[in-house]
DNA sequence: TAAACTTGCGTAAGTGCTTACGTAAATTTT
DNA sequence: AAAATTTACGTAAGCACTTACGCAAGTTTA
């Protein structure tokens, strides 16, 4: 299929299903050929009997990894057929056990020869291969089960946003976008103090001119999130007004403004990084400890809605 | 699922699919992660659109790989849903041409993004990988080519019956059996002869007191073949008298009762065996064919059925 | 001991494809 | 030019499962 080609590994899924059909569409014929009348998707159901005696419908769906629907289904149709019996469990009324006919089991030993045949034009199809399809299936479905693709795909996909992410330093048309961001979170979680109004209205005065830096990030011609260093002392620098717009979260935007301020901390001659938040928002207390952050007590802090205090020495 | 690892690898095909489930159920969550409200069955569609800017019904089915019916279904949903409009070709009024909408145009931006990041996590997940899932699909979707599951098996079933088959020296008491099996092929396609009965009714003179022999083949306690070597003279035997019940036919009695044949005339220090056919037998032919007879034009026979002659030199 | 939950099962409906079939248009054969 | 065949498409129904739901029977909790 040239498709398969052109879409590239991306169509795995379908080649799956597709080889999957090659092999199982046989199936049909096979038992034809070995002269039992039954539909290829009672195999399972019926190999499973013939390990047990009897056993219950839903029993039957976790050994062959169906649902209980599904042999519930098929137990009908061999039922009509005569390749089972049902009996209703004396203990446990809802229980319906299932065992094989004298036809099922005649038809049973049937399978068992073709059971052998299939094994045996499997192993041989196998031994003439040399990319091993079997064990590569286990470890795809490991790897699946370690990290689905859902998983793996929402990682690329933030990789991706995360390079179209661009970070740039303050610049005075930033004014106004600064206070909003972080106006906007603030509000939403409390409510805006007298001292958030003294940095936001005037970041030159308050954070740069006093020999700190704000950066802002750009994603798609548009500013989404900030965050400034305070210069409390030569060696100690606060970490504050980190902001990103809701629109623009999941791109790893705060990891890369935090990276950002660390690195221009470093470049000031700083040897602490500070930090006030509260524990309310959580996915910044996670930020903070991914870049390196640690709880600590210090002074108290002139914001009310400061619960935690957090240093990163550089 | 611990009934793959008991039924073994002829639950390859249930295991195909299962993997191929595992990767496609994702996919519907994913879309909507991108904010594109698609079906995942339409993604086939969709990105061939993206490639030809208009394309009739069956020409899609083709580049994709499925039957004109699926993806006529399919456009039908995503015509309902303003993603593609269609237009009659002008010159062939049987021919529906589709097109994306300015909506379906840019749904496939979208699906663009998600496309590069789905191939970068199944291109990392396969980075990850040692065995090589997708060249072993490959493989096995040639060897499939070369020849079909099915005829793997039905190969596998030979082989097995085939080695439940004894051939055993002729018995006074196969006399009866003897003189059955060839009267019930000749009848078939031709009428006894004089000749016929002379050796049918007296083999132990005509064949073996002669200096030939008799084979019977045995499968689960019947006879259901015999084949003869007569003496023509010290250095030349004729096959004949082969024959295998309809019943057990497609298991290799043929070659064995041959092969059996071959073996005893060498021993009996014979250096040609010959042997007399008719053409309306094909199977016969293609056996003696394979057994390394090659057709000669020989003096005339007594039985008026034969119209070939062939020859092996031992 | 009643109420709430869990378990086992059957039935219905959905899924994403397929095959089967019918119709109209185009093309080839007679 | 009529008849037969092929092509393009739509619709219906089937396949082998699934999820959703409801009922009855058991078990746990309050």
């Amino acid at each position: 299929m040239d498709f398969y080609n052109k879409v590239g590994k991306m169509a795995i899924g379908s080649r799956l299903r597709g080889l999957s059909d090659l092999i199982t569409t046989d199936a049909a014929q096979l038992y034809r050929i070995y002269g039992v009348d039954i539909q290829p998707r009672w195999w399972p159901v019926f190999y499973s009997l013939t390990q047990t005696t009897e056993n219950s419908i839903t029993a039957i769906g976790i050994e062959i990894g169906q649902t209980h629907a599904s042999v519930s289904q098929v137990i009908r149709e061999m039922a009509k057929q005569g390749f089972v019996t049902e009996r209703k469990n004396k203990h446990d009324k809802r229980k319906n056990f299932v065992s094989l006919t004298d036809k099922g089991k005649a038809a049973a030993m049937k399978l068992n020869d073709q059971h052998k045949d299939v094994s045996a034009a499997i192993n041989r199809a196998f031994s003439e291969s040399q990319y091993d399809l079997w064990k590569a299936i286990e470890e795809w479905e490991y790897l699946l089960e370690q990290k689905s693709l859902l998983r793996r795909v929402q990682e690329e996909k933030k990789k991706r946003e995360g390079s179209m992410v661009q970070i740039v330093d303050y610049r005075p048309e930033h004014k106004c976008v600064f206070k909003q961001l972080n106006e906007e979170w603030i509000r939403q979680y409390f409510k805006m103090e007298e001292s958030d109004y003294k940095a936001l209205d005037h970041p030159d005065e308050y954070i740069i001119a006093n020999g700190g830096h704000i950066f802002m990030a750009v994603y798609e011609g548009e500013v989404v999130g900030t965050c400034a260093i305070i210069k409390m002392n030569d060696k100690k620098f606060e970490l504050a007004k980190m902001a990103v717009s809701p629109r623009a979260q999941g791109k790893s935007i705060g990891t890369l403004l935090g990276q950002a301020c660390i690195k221009k901390a470093k470049e000031l001659g700083a040897g602490t990084l500070y930090l006030e938040s509260n524990t309310l928002l959580k996915p910044a207390i996670n930020l903070y400890l991914k870049l390196g952050f640690q709880k600590i007590t210090g002074p108290p802090s002139p914001y009310e809605r400061s619960n935690i205090q957090m240093e990163l020495k550089l």
